[in-house]
RNA sequence: CGGAGUAUAGUGUAAUGGUAGCACGAGUCGUUUGGGACGAUUUAGUCAGAGUUCAAAUCUCUGUACUCCGACCA
């Protein structure tokens, strides 16, 4: 390809409102542009990247014997609807209408399409098991879109989805994507975490996604000391430890309490103790049943509302009640009770690490003393609601925050979605059994940002080469006519070479080439060729080598 | 969705209610050619609509878009 060619222009300031450097540097290089918010272009450099990794995932893929297909982009709004995916997905399901008023949903992820389709088929055990996976545009109408390509509303996924007899064999598939993903991030330069996490509206019971560490990422995560235990933040769990287990049980009494103790931090300084010592409630809200949810946890620990969606089987349904919420139980923001409300009270495990706890049923002027869980009061059910914190252990291993992107995910589906779509197989005994699945996704056009992040210095990219736009950035300064030959011999032997041909100052082609970063740069110049050929020299390092046309040839092949 | 902010040429920026200017970019001509050259010349802009005013980029209102924080999400 010649530079002078190539639609798309680098560009040397930083558009105002562009802060991930992968943004900055995709932009500036001429590999996207912003349509709208969290809508891109990709321009032919970007596409090149793009495909790239698309091939990388294609071909991992197919070795692990998963078969490609197409879903149409709008799905049937009813499919959604049997799965109850219209509510709790609703939110950024975007939907529309034909002209005869057929409803569709713009896809965002393709189980009821892809179960809808097997579901056409007689299948019998022998048939399975299968994965079948594809490349799509998914739509996602996100509150927020940001960082470039990190969060976006419109992006190419590929998604995968694996049909099984049972469990064990599911296991087994499980096993096999979590490798094949390995290998796919290693092959784009991507080192990554495996972090447990929550499933989220996808549904299921278990699911891994795949980090690679970034200040850019949005998914919180931890992993113990000994590496053992990596998890993300919705699910972490940690080691719960008695606050006080030597002080004597007090009897709960009612205390005078000044006024001006409102606070976590007015309680600390009033009573001079620490947080941990105090109950706090948090109040949400079933957006669908407007019953109201009071979570009774230690005051030093933060609810971690996944959690609590996930144990009571409520995803997707509960937000923070409002003040006007609070007024219909008869109490306000900071005066809720730890027991006594018309409402559904859950604990956490934190409750029972604690003796004689401070607050619980806050008045005007006064307030409980001494509150024991289990003697003094209880909750419905009790379980660990609370959000681990960067230090907390698990399994006596220190637990450490971390923070990332999430590239990809894999996800135990089991018969979350075949018996909500009643799709069944013949089983050997000629009974019908629900199908075991799972489904495997990776954003590409996030990954492409994430390598951006990753790997790039204060001049631009430096692409690994398997994802390189080009391999080898040809750039002649004067000595077209030697250069054109070069040019030719090297797309002869098929090696992919952008040549600047422009008729520019060397500092800006070297600038560029910088930027749009190849692994390779070849420059040809009168005082390369004194010294017997072309001067190669990597991205990643400062200095090059003459060598010979055919020796570039040969190295770059 | 809640809060805040911004909107001037392809990009970055200026203009306190009174001539829309500068730099980069792009075009043309010439010189130049190993880390974003130089000269000449050209090009292109006030988000949309309404209002106030002799006069609006500037003030007011409405709308739209974008950014940031939060919520949400994967």
């Amino acid at each position: 390809m010649k530079q002078s060619q190539l639609f798309g222009k680098t560009i040397k300031e930083v558009p105002t409102g562009v802060s991930a450097k992968n943004h900055e540097l995709l932009y500036r290089g001429g590999f996207i542009r912003e349509s709208v918010a969290g809508r891109y272009y990709f321009l032919p450099l970007g596409m090149r990247v793009h495909e790239k990794i698309m091939k990388i995932i294609e071909c991992e893929m197919e070795k692990a014997g998963a078969q490609k297909i197409l879903t149409p982009t709008l799905h049937q709004l009813d499919l959604w609807r049997e799965t109850n995916r219209t509510d709790t997905a609703g939110f950024e399901l975007m939907t529309l209408k034909d002209r005869r008023g057929a409803e569709f949903a713009l896809g965002g992820t393709a189980e009821e399409m892809i179960v809808d389709m097997v579901r056409k088929f007689n299948i019998s055990y022998k048939d399975l098991p299968f994965n079948v996976y594809q490349f799509s545009n998914k739509f996602r109408d996100e509150l927020r879109a940001k960082g470039g390509l990190l969060r976006v509303r419109e992006f190419i996924m590929k998604d995968a989805y694996s049909f099984h007899v049972d469990n064990k064999d599911f296991e087994r598939e499980y096993k096999l994507m979590w490798k094949t993903y390995s290998t796919i991030f290693t092959k784009c330069g991507l080192e990554t975490h495996v972090v447990a996490a929550d499933n989220g509206y996808i549904g299921g019971e278990y699911c891994h996604e795949f980090v690679t560490e970034s200040e850019v990422g949005e998914s919180d995560f931890f992993v113990s000391k000994d590496g053992k235990y990596c998890a993300h933040e919705d699910v972490a769990e940690f080691d719960h430890v008695d606050i006080n287990p030597d002080d004597e049980l007090k009897e709960m009494e009612i205390a005078q309490q000044p006024e001006w103790v409102q606070t976590m931090e007015d309680n600390e300084k009033h009573y001079k103790l620490p947080s941990n010592r105090f109950l706090k409630n948090v109040v949400y809200k079933n957006t669908l049943t407007d019953e109201l949810i009071i979570i009774v946890i230690r005051g030093d620990l933060e609810v971690n509302k996944t959690k609590v969606e996930s144990k009571l089987q409520l995803v997707g349904q509960l937000e923070a009640a409002t003040d006007e919420d609070l007024e219909k139980i008869g109490t306000k923001s900071g005066w809720v009770h730890s027991w006594g409300h018309d409402a559904k009270y859950v604990g956490d495990l934190s409750l029972k690490g604690v003796k004689n706890f401070i607050g619980g049923q806050k008045e005007k002027d006064t307030d409980t003393i001494n509150v024991n869980y289990g003697r003094d009061f209880e909750c419905e059910v009790i379980d660990d609601f609370a959000v681990a914190q960067d230090g907390f252990t698990k399994d006596g291993q220190k637990l450490i925050a971390k923070k990332g992107v999430e590239v990809g995910n894999i996800f135990q589906l089991g018969y979350h979605y075949s018996k909500l779509m009643n799709a069944t197989f013949r089983s050997k005994t000629g009974d019908d059994e629900f199908y075991y699945m799972g489904c495997y996704g990776i954003g590409v056009g996030r990954t492409m940002a994430t390598i951006a992040e990753i790997h790039h210095d204060e001049n631009g990219i430096m692409w690994p080469e398997s994802v390189a736009p080009f391999h080898v950035h040809l750039i002649n300064i004067g000595e077209e006519e030697k250069t054109q030959e070069t040019y030719e011999q090297l797309q002869d032997a098929g090696i992919e070479v952008l040549w600047d041909d422009r008729d520019m100052r060397p500092g800006q082609k070297f600038a560029d080439a910088d930027l749009i970063g190849c692994p390779y740069r070849a420059v040809v110049s009168s005082r390369s060729l004194e010294n017997g050929g072309i001067e190669l020299k990597s991205r990643t390092q400062k200095e090059g080598e003459i060598i010979s046309v055919e020796k570039l040839i040969e190295q770059m092949k």
